[in-house]
DNA sequence: GTTCTGAATCGACATCAGTCAATATAGAAG
DNA sequence: CTTCTATATTGACTGATGTCGATTCAGAAC
């Protein structure tokens, strides 16, 4: 292999890896968690349910509100909700034949 | 404004959607744009490689540094860091052989 | 020029994620 | 109990995405 064929002597600065693998920023487990919630995240259909919840005056929403943000079937609405409560952003609470969030 | 239709005659409320369609949350274009910025995101190895840029003490990295962060092929390595560059999150510069983020 | 190294692109493959139709479950109403 | 409505689950299909090997491009060194 290539053993002192390091080139020590460049013009802009070289490749030479002086950053510690140990502080370098995010670990791979934390990394890992948090691409799972911004994969949640990551869905335009999905962004808009939160933001109605949110901004719904009842301070939740039932699905058959959330259905009529697209024009998608039921089980995919379910799906996506599905997806926000696995990831905990989302709550959710049956009230009668209701299902609030 | 809602109306008076506000269905005083339910136990945990019914399910009439009263929220205005016009002022609820996020619209469709600005989700779908948000969305793509978050998938970029929504990658382990992509969150890694911003992080370790963010906290290079030389203030970039070049892609040699960056295919340490996991044990890709460097084509994938330059894949993830296209997607960085497409969306905007990151910029690169070409300094002799080397391209530095 | 040739050769070598770092990085990007191409093509193909496998896995994942969003979507639907069909079905199942939960609760209310008759 | 039967029926109806609202929501969840299942199974299948399809398109998107991460990965790799092979190739190509860019610049430096010879």
């Amino acid at each position: 292999m290539t053993d002192e064929v390091l080139t020590p002597s460049s013009p802009g600065g070289d490749c030479l890896p002086q950053v510690p693998p140990a502080s370098a920023g995010l670990g791979q487990e934390i990394a890992a968690t948090l691409a799972g919630t911004l994969k949640a995240l990551a869905e335009p259909l999905r962004l808009r349910m939160l933001s109605a919840i949110a901004v719904d005056p009842r301070g939740e929403s039932c699905v058959c509100d959330l259905a009529e943000l697209a024009d998608v079937s039921q089980p995919t609405v379910s799906h996506h909700l599905k997806v926000l409560r696995t990831v905990g952003l989302l709550d959710s609470e049956r009230r009668g034949t209701w299902v609030w969030y």
